[in-house]
DNA sequence: GTAGGGTTAG
C-alpha cells in the first residue's frame, strides 16, 4: 500500500489532497478494517465527499477480501455520478462482478446512469441492449443520455419501440420526450406528446407541466404556455422561473418582470435561477433601475454569492459597457466559474479593452482555472480589436501546445483577422493553409476582408474564388471583392463582378430591419425614402449620428455597391437600424434608446478597431436586423427591393 | 431506493 500511496501522490503531486486521504485513512482505522471501511464509505457520499470515498474504496480495494454490501456499492455509485467519474465506475462495476455479487435490476440502471451521465452513449446502449431484464427506469435513462448528448431522434425512436412494445410510459418519460420535443423545435410534435401526457393522466404532473411550459416557449407559442401555466394546480418556483423565462426568450421583457413581481407577491419561493432569469431580463430592458433593483433584490434574498446569478450580473454590467461596475460584481464573488471568467474577458475585449482582457486570461491561467475553447475565442477576439498582434499570436500558440485545446475554424479566422490588420497578408494566407481541416467560409471571408484592406488584389480574387465556390448564391461575397477592385481603381474588373451577378440573377438585397411599435410591425430598408415621415426620420437619425460620433463611431465611406450612384450611397449610409430607430423614437413617446452594446470593426482607413455602437432596446419595441432572421426576410416590406 | 423541470459565456 505504501507503494500504491508513493505512486498515486507523484501522479497528483497535490500536498492538500494527500493530507485529506491520509486523514481519511486514520479515520478508516479506528474500526474493524470491512465494516468500518463500509460505513466510512457511506457516510463520505452521505456529505457528497465522493473524491474521497472513491480514494478509500481504491486504495482497498487491491487487497481485496472485504464484504462489500449493496448500499456500499449504491454509495460508490453515488459518488460515481456526482463526480462523473467513468474510470471510477467501471472499477467499481468491475470489483462487484470479480466479488461475485449479483447487481440487481436497481444496480444496472444505476451503473447505465453513470454512462449516460458521462455521455458515454456507446457504452451505455451496449450496456442497455446487454440488459435481459428492463424496466421502466432503464429506459427512461437511455432516453434522457440521448436528449443529454443532443440525439433528439434517437430518443425518439427508442420512445416509439417502447411505446409499441409496452404502450407504457410514465411521468418521468412523457417529461423526456416534452424536452425532447422542445430540443427539435416542433411544436407538432410537442402537442403530441401533451396529447399523449394527457391521455395518460401525467399532464397535470408539476415537472410534465414544467417540461411543457419550457416547451411551448421554445417552439415560439407563449400563448400555449401561458396556458399550460394557467392551468397548474400548483404553481412551483421552476414553474414560475419558466414562465418568465419564455416571455423573456420572445423578447417581451416587462411582461417577463411583471410576471416576476407577481410571483414574489404569490409569496413562492425565489431562487437563484430566477434571479439570472431576470437579470439577463434586464440586460434586454432598456431600464437601468430595473436591473439595479434585481442586483439590490438578489443580495438581500442571500444569492448575493451565486455563481450563476452573478455571472449573470457581471455580463449585463459588461454588455452596458459598465466595465467597473462588473468588475466590482466579479471581484465579490466568493467563487467564479468558467463562464464568469469568460463573461469578463470577452465583455473587457468587445469594449476595445483588449489590455485588460489579457490580463484578466492571465490572472485566470494563475489561479489554476482552465480555459476552454470560448475563452480563447473571447480573449483572442480581444486581441484582434485592439490590436494586440504579437500577444494574440503567442496566446494561439499556447492554445494546442500547452492547453491541448485544437483551434476551430473561428480561431483561425480571429488570427487571420489579427495577422491582416498588421498588413501580414503572407502569415494570414499561411495560416489559412496550415490549419488541419478544410478552410471554412469564414476563415476566407476573413482573409478577403484582410485583402481589402490592404488592396491586395491577386491574394483577394484567390480567397474572393474559394468562396465562390463554397457559397456561389451569396452575394455578400461578390460585393466585397467588387470593392476589392473599385478601392484599386480596377473598374474594368469591377464592372466584369457585376456582369457576373447579373449573370447569375443575383439582386442585391439591402440590409432591413423590422421595428414594432404598439404590435404593429413597420420595415425599413437602408436608404430608405418611401415612408411618410421619411423627412422627420431622417432629421432624427442625423441627431442621432452626431450623439453616436462622440462616443467614438465612424462612418465607414469606403462601402461601394455596384450600379448605385453616389446619392445613393450616401443614403445607404443611413443603415436600416438607425431608421427603424428613429421611427421608433418619434412614434413612441416617452421610448428612449438605448446603447447598449458596443462591437467593434476595423476602420479600412486607418486599419485600427472603432467603435461601432449599436442601439438595441427593450421595452415594448424590438428592432432587429432583419437579415439575421429569417422569417424577417419574407416580410411584407413597403418599399420592396432595391434593385 | 433509481429517472424530471428552470441558468451564465460563445
Amino acid at each position: 500500500m505504501e507503494q500504491g500511496l508513493r505512486s498515486r501522490r507523484m501522479q497528483k503531486p497535490s500536498k492538500i489532497r494527500f493530507e485529506r486521504r491520509r486523514k481519511v485513512l486514520e479515520n478508516a482505522h479506528i474500526q474493524k478494517p470491512s465494516a468500518a471501511l463500509c460505513s466510512q464509505i457511506e457516510k463520505l457520499v452521505l456529505y457528497n465527499r465522493y473524491r474521497e470515498a472513491l480514494e478509500l474504496f481504491e486504495i482497498y480495494e487491491p487487497r481485496n477480501g472485504y464484504d462489500v454490501g449493496g448500499s456500499t456499492y449504491d454509495a460508490l455509485v453515488s459518488a460515481c455520478i456526482g463526480l462523473k467519474s467513468i474510470r471510477g465506475v467501471k472499477r467499481v462495476f468491475n470489483y462487484m462482478i470479480s466479488d461475485g455479487f449479483e447487481p440487481d435490476m436497481y444496480m444496472r440502471n444505476r451503473v447505465l446512469l453513470v454512462h449516460a451521465k458521462c455521455g458515454l452513449m456507446n457504452d451505455a446502449r451496449k450496456l442497455f441492449d446487454e440488459m435481459l431484464e428492463r424496466d421502466l427506469v432503464s429506459w427512461n435513462t437511455m432516453i434522457t443520455g440521448l436528449i443529454d448528448s443532443g440525439n433528439y431522434s434517437e430518443a425518439f425512436r427508442l420512445f416509439l419501440i417502447m411505446w409499441e412494445e409496452f404502450s407504457d410510459g410514465n411521468s418521468h418519460t412523457f417529461a423526456l420526450m416534452v424536452r425532447a420535443s422542445a430540443g427539435l423545435g416542433l411544436i407538432c410534435v410537442g402537442r403530441q406528446i401533451h396529447s399523449c401526457a394527457l391521455k395518460m393522466d401525467v399532464a397535470d404532473v408539476i415537472f410534465v407541466s414544467c417540461a411543457l411550459i419550457d416547451m411551448y416557449s421554445k417552439c415560439g407559442s407563449v400563448e400555449d404556455a401561458q396556458f399550460v401555466f394557467d392551468q397548474m394546480p400548483e404553481k412551483t418556483t421552476v414553474g414560475w422561473n419558466s414562465i418568465i423565462s419564455g416571455y423573456a426568450l420572445h423578447g417581451y421583457s416587462e411582461e417577463a418582470l411583471s410576471i416576476y413581481s407577481e410571483m414574489r407577491e404569490c409569496g413562492v419561493k425565489i431562487d437563484h435561477f430566477t434571479f439570472s432569469i431576470v437579470v439577463r431580463t434586464c440586460t434586454r430592458l432598456a431600464s437601468f433601475e430595473h436591473a439595479k433593483q434585481a442586483h439590490a433584490a438578489l443580495v438581500r434574498h442571500g444569492f448575493g454569492s451565486d455563481i450563476v446569478a452573478n455571472t449573470a450580473l457581471v455580463d449585463f454590467y459588461c454588455k452596458w459597457g459598465r466595465m467597473e461596475d462588473a468588475r466590482n460584481v466579479f471581484e465579490r464573488m466568493p467563487c467564479k466559474n468558467l463562464e464568469t471568467w469568460n463573461a469578463m474577458i470577452a465583455g473587457y475585449g468587445n469594449h476595445g479593452q483588449g489590455d485588460k482582457a489579457v490580463k484578466m486570461f492571465e490572472q485566470m491561467l494563475r489561479d489554476k482555472m482552465i480555459p476552454c475553447h470560448v475563452t480563447f475565442l473571447a480573449v483572442l477576439s480581444a486581441c484582434s480589436y485592439s490590436g494586440l498582434a504579437e500577444q494574440g499570436w503567442k496566446i494561439f500558440q499556447s492554445m494546442s501546445r500547452d492547453h491541448k485545446i485544437k483551434p476551430r475554424a473561428m480561431h483561425y479566422a480571429c488570427m487571420i483577422e489579427l495577422l491582416g490588420r498588421e498588413g501580414l497578408l503572407d502569415e494570414a494566407f499561411a495560416l489559412i493553409r496550415s490549419a488541419p481541416f478544410k478552410p471554412t467560409t469564414n476563415m476566407w471571408a476573413a482573409l478577403l476582408t484582410a485583402c481589402r484592406m490592404n488592396e491586395n488584389l491577386e491574394l483577394g480574387r484567390f480567397a474572393a474564388e474559394r468562396l465562390y465556390e463554397m457559397e456561389p448564391e451569396k452575394l455578400s461575397n461578390y460585393v466585397v471583392l467588387y470593392n476589392v477592385y473599385n478601392s484599386a481603381g480596377k473598374l474594368k474588373e469591377a464592372a466584369g463582378i457585376v456582369q457576373t451577378l447579373k449573370r447569375k440573377g443575383l439582386r442585391m438585397l439591402p440590409a432591413r430591419s423590422w421595428i414594432e411599435v404598439k404590435k404593429q410591425p413597420y420595415a425599413f430598408l437602408s436608404g430608405d425614402k418611401s415612408h411618410v415621415q421619411t423627412k422627420e426620420i431622417y432629421q432624427t437619425v442625423d441627431k442621432l449620428m452626431l450623439e453616436i460620433a462622440k462616443h467614438g463611431y465612424a462612418v465607414e465611406n469606403k462601402t461601394l455597391l455596384p450600379d448605385v450612384d453616389e446619392e445613393e450611397q450616401r443614403l445607404l449610409s443611413y443603415h436600416s437600424e438607425k431608421l427603424a430607430i428613429a421611427f421608433g423614437l418619434i412614434n413612441a413617446p416617452g421610448w428612449i434608446p438605448l446603447l447598449i452594446t458596443q462591437s467593434h470593426r476595423m476602420c479600412s482607413d486607418c486599419h485600427n478597431a472603432v467603435k461601432y455602437i449599436a442601439m438595441v432596446t427593450g421595452r415594448k419595441i424590438v428592432v432587429r436586423d432583419a437579415s439575421r432572421f429569417h422569417h424577417f426576410r419574407n416580410g411584407t416590406c413597403s418599399c420592396g427591393d432595391y434593385w
